[in-house]
Formats: C-alpha cells, structure tokens, sequence
DNA sequence: TCCTTATATTTGCCTATGCAACTATTGCCT
DNA sequence: AGGCAATAGTTGCATAGGCAAATATAAGGA
C-alpha cells in the first residue's frame, strides 16, 4: 500500500464535516429555525422512532451520554421535546417530540433532503457506494485500535 | 441519481470525524504527550513550513482566527510555540516552534504516520484516490452552497 | 434482605469552533 | 496629511463533545 502523507485523513475528514455542519446551520437559519444541525439529528431521530431513551438516542447517533444530555436541555428549553420519567425504569427518560418540534420537522424536512442530495452533485451512484464502504471501513479500522 | 437517505453524509462524517480524533487523543496519550490533534495540526503545519502567522495557519488548516488564536494561547501555555511580533507589520504574529515543540514532533510523529497508515487497513489504493476525490468533491459542493 | 455491581443520567472542567464585536495596524484615496 | 476601508488578532458568549466523578435506580448474588 502506498503512502498516506500528501492528503492527510484527519484534515480530509475534519474540513468537509465542518463545512456539512455549517451548511446545515445556514439552512436552519434561511428557514427562521433556532435548531443546529445536532439539535435536528435528535428531533429527526424521534420522528422516525417515536419515543426513545437518552441512552437510545447516543447508540443511535454516536454520541456520549454527556452530550445527549446536554442537546436534549437544549432542546427542552426551546420546547421541541420533552423529557418524562419512566415508569417501568426510573433511572430512564423518556424523550419525545412536542407539537412545536413536530412542526419543525415538518418546516425542515423539504431543504434538509436537498442539501443532502446537493453534497452529491457531480458525483455518480458508484462513487455513493463507494464513499460509504471506504468511510464505514475507516471508521471501523480507527474502531480497531481504540 | 438514486435518493441518498438511507445512509446520512452528515452522520457519516461526524462519526468517522470523531473517531479519528478520539484515536489521535489516545496515541498522544500513550505516548505521554499532552497535546490535542488540533494541537498536533499546528504543530506540524509549523515544523513542515517554518515562522507562520496565525493567518496563514488558518489559512491552511480551514480554522477560523478565533480558534486559531485559542489554540496558540493553548500551545504558548505548555512552552511548545512562541508569538513574536512582526516587525515589517505588527498587525501579524510570528509563531515558531520551541526546542520542547521540535521535541514533541519527533516523539509524536512516527505513531501519527503508523495511525494513518492504520485508517487505510483493507482498502486499496484504489480507495484512497476515490476516497480523496470524492471528499474533496463534496466539500466544493458543499463550499458552493454556502 | 443486605451488599455489590451495573445502568441511566447529570454535572464540573476542559478544548474546539462559530459569530459578532472590539482593538491595533496598515494601506489607499482624495 | 486626514480619513476610511481592509487586515490581523483578541475576547465574549454560545453549542458540542471528551473524561471523570457523582447521583439515582435496578438487578443479582450470598
């Protein structure tokens, strides 16, 4: 295998991920919607699922406990979603989606599919499968060595 | 060209994003190095192109001024960069690497390539060039939206 | 039942990053 | 020269995320 060096992973992989999140911010924005990108991965997560644990939500998305926490606050605070004690467990919290976070699901869903298929421009549904494969074994090659 | 919902781009690269900074962490702490991997970009962009200013190390990390200047204030604190003023504009600062910094390239920069080389385990490449290609493909696109 | 362990969540402290506002210089134009 | 725009950097305030420690609850074993 050839050498690595003149493109390096970290700087490829950290670049486009910030760009991606601030694009998604600027599309929240244009639709007068207070959520981050973040914010719309838990809220869009809830409407597929309905219901689900905090603990749930961070398997699902790859995201500590801590930070789950934290986002959820946020979110409860803004009055998308609201947090109820289990009964059958109480260490749990229920978390759900609120009428308000329904409506900016239904306020978001429109640009946030386009934007997604605009990363996608100039590139074929090969280099789609692709992508995937390469970015999900380098994912699991790091995955190895933690 | 075919939906691209199943797999989410944004979920992808943050998650791949992640762990490679999380693998970065651990190398530098199994190495006794108390550095970050944003710290380590600086540090390397530095030992590679000599003197820079804050500019030009954003310039060419794709981090903003704030950030850059956290970082620095960050590396100045544990004695491996020095800010001098510039003399021909002292708007600019000049960042250097200290004897401790050249001494935290050398400790670090053998595992740095070892984990790079890791990421592409079971790829070919083959990959690599597409994989390059296609994320810088997705970055314009990305670029054009903003 | 009592004790230990495991699980779910929260909180404190830290870095990275974004935006906006502010300071200090430099450059340019009239 | 005087004044205004551009550039380099810093700082305040916010979110996200990592680690470690603390809390609350549940589960399992002696």
């Amino acid at each position: 295998m050839a050498m690595h060096g003149d493109k390096k992973i970290g700087f490829l992989l950290e670049r486009t991920t910030r760009i991606a999140k601030l694009s998604f911010t600027k599309a929240f924005k244009k639709l007068n919607v207070d959520i981050t990108p973040e914010q719309w991965i838990v809220l869009d997560k809830l409407d597929l699922k309905g219901e689900m644990s905090q603990k749930e939500i961070g398997n699902e998305s790859f995201k500590n406990a801590p930070t789950i926490s934290r986002i959820i606050d946020n979110l409860v605070r803004k009055g998308y979603v609201s947090r109820t004690s289990e009964e059958s467990d109480r260490r749990k919290t229920a978390i759900s989606l609120t009428q308000e976070g329904e409506k900016v699901i239904q306020l978001c869903r429109q640009e946030v599919d386009a934007l997604r298929d605009l990363s996608w421009n100039n590139l074929s549904d090969q280099d789609y499968e692709d992508f995937n494969r390469i970015i999900d074994q380098i994912f699991l090659n790091f995955e190895g060595y933690n």
